[in-house]
DNA sequence: GTTAGCACTCTATAAGCTTGAGTGCTAATA
DNA sequence: TATTAGCACTCAAGCTTATAGAGTGCTAAC
């Protein structure tokens, strides 16, 4: 099943036409391409032998040729032209990087809004891996004799808050008393191991030092168990309409509305394998991206694997240009996280 | 220009009608309806009248009438059948404040994801004031040598934290110092203020117990300026899709990167009267929203307006369920929001 | 192995025709 | 005078037909 030189190059050249211009290719216009050097009938064998292994289709028996699922893999896997990203785009990166943004969740944000930008396509944010932080200082703020207000902070500079019922009767001033338990034994623990320490080690402690403290240990244990999913990041969601496959308004609706319950988005972006990758069409398991593919990359703060940023287009997307935009973004991203949270 | 009960009658049934079926209606199939008793002939009349007046419209010279802006206008002010709410919708809107939510922006949020389900159109909420909220706390977390979390919270229960930069060779044992000297002086202050009072109060007593003190005010002061506009919480972003009007891709993605960029939306959403108020097509003053009409609904925490909640659907909305729905809403949710945090 | 040539296929577009829902006007009716 | 029946007319939508153009596959010649 090796292909030719001359199918590959046939193969490629129909990849990339249809990439810019979103028409099937017809042997004639092949054969007027300055790469190709032989006749139309001569393409139209090679033709039909790369339909016949799979790599494109015709939309009807008389009709032009259109890459296959097949064809774009075979294409992201071996014929990709490399490419450096434009100057342009990466001075505009850069200026995002430059500008003096603190926190994580803003720069993720930031990225996934460039990147829309740039592309032209939708671009996804995973943000950070909040479980694995490590728990800088817990505050616990009374709002009024029934509720409080817990405040978490981790070594990313990461704030979660939540309320909490205080158990009827329950001293206020014991509240200091508990924040300062918490913070002398937990300060470092990752979050998800907060839940199971305290009911290990400090409800112990509680018993001896508070009044009352049965109530407030579950509240408390609930309110810092930070099981919420990693936030998604969304830019240019409305940037496929301008997509011609994308024409249908039926699928449109699918396609957005699944980005909109982010369920399904999440599923496919938590999966993350570190480095660069490519899923095209049925291969995203995902009948709303059908047509779609979807390009991840990871970035890492220091040695660490942090979260995952992807862009969103039509199977006919410019992979090449993606993927170099991609590839260098990610290792920016990557530069600027860890010199900014990784010297505590 | 006083239109008779006749026509009244025609134009209201002519309006549900339309709002019903999406389709112009002709003199014979309204002359079919129980409620009217007179010929196909008569109805033409009327409606040629009523064309006249700019009630009603045609599609072309042969066709059906259709509902101009000054129809539904008009429908609006003075043809409204009264409704209340279905039983369903009811149990299921106070199914939703029965659960113990505590966060009011997460209220805000559901309440904008329920109001969607309920209407199948596109829901909109204005969170709450946060300028008007007044400092319950402060505090200053130091994350390492050059960075610091700021934490404000509110006397409604709302967090917000930004990081800043230490000036270098900042002392950070001064920072307890600073942050109690802060919470004893501006604790009450409505956050609007905050950044005043610092220059015209604090700056002094600071100058006084802290060393390298100027550095960190501006950071401090910067940080405080809580100037971000109010957060805007959507439900059913896509709903609008379903509906016949917006089957041309073009108006589809005019309105969604209108909502997507949440500018133009909030200009709308933030000059809110009391009450609840319906802007019909071009009342909107904004291209994308020519065929959409929205409809404003305000809520209170006690006396005092907090928020806006509105529903943005096709002109030929049911307007008579979304009112009635909106004015049971907002009922129920001020209810609510009085008993939560009315009580400090 | 490559290419020219030809018959064939299918889409897209335009033009023509028919149907049906609707109108406006006029004259008859209550 | 207000209402209605009747009729000629209009237009959109759907269907059919014709045409042009881009493309294919196959065969035979180079």
């Amino acid at each position: 099943m090796m292909l030719t030189e001359r199918q590959l190059l046939i193969l490629q050249v129909i990849i990339d036409e249809f990439i810019l211009n979103a028409q099937p290719i017809g042997s004639r216009s092949l054969s007027k391409k300055d790469e190709i050097n032989f006749s139309s009938a001569t393409i139209r064998n090679e033709m039909a032998d790369l339909e016949e292994l799979g790599f494109i289709e015709k939309t009807h028996t008389s009709s032009g040729r259109v890459p296959s699922e097949k064809g774009y893999r075979y294409y992201v896997d071996h014929l990709l032209p490399p490419q450096a990203p434009k100057l342009a785009d990466m001075q505009k990166i850069k200026s995002v990087f430059a500008e003096r943004i603190y926190e994580m969740e803003k720069i993720v944000q930031k990225s996934a809004q460039i990147l829309s930008e740039l592309t032209n396509y939708t671009a996804i944010a995973l943000g950070p891996k909040v479980k694995e932080n490590k728990l800088k200082k817990i505050q616990i703020v009374p709002l009024n004799k029934e509720t409080a207000i817990a405040i978490i902070v981790t070594n990313t500079g990461h704030v979660e808050n939540k309320m909490f019922s205080l158990p009827p009767s329950f001293d206020v001033n014991e509240i200091e008393k508990m924040a300062n338990i918490l913070n002398d034994r937990l300060t470092g623990v990752p979050l998800m191991e907060l839940k199971d320490k305290i009911f290990k080690e400090i409800v112990v402690l509680l018993r001896q030092h508070i009044h009352n403290y049965d109530g407030i240990v579950t509240a408390l244990a609930d309110t810092l168990n930070v099981s919420k999913p990693r936030k998604l990041f969304f830019g240019g969601k409305t940037n496929m309409l301008s997509q011609p496959e994308f024409h249908d308004i039926d699928k449109v609706k699918m396609l957005l509305s699944m980005i909109e319950q982010e369920k399904g988005i999440y599923d496919l972006m938590k999966q993350n394998p570190a480095g660069i990758h490519v899923k095209i069409g049925r291969e995203n398991n995902n009948s709303a991206l059908e047509d779609c593919s979807l390009i991840t990359a990871t970035y890492s703060m220091g040695p660490e694997e942090v979260g995952t940023i992807a862009i969103l287009g039509p199977t006919r997307m410019e992979y090449s240009r993606v993927i170099s935009l991609l590839h260098f973004f990610t290792a920016d991203l990557t530069t600027l996280l860890t010199k900014l949270y990784q010297k505590q």
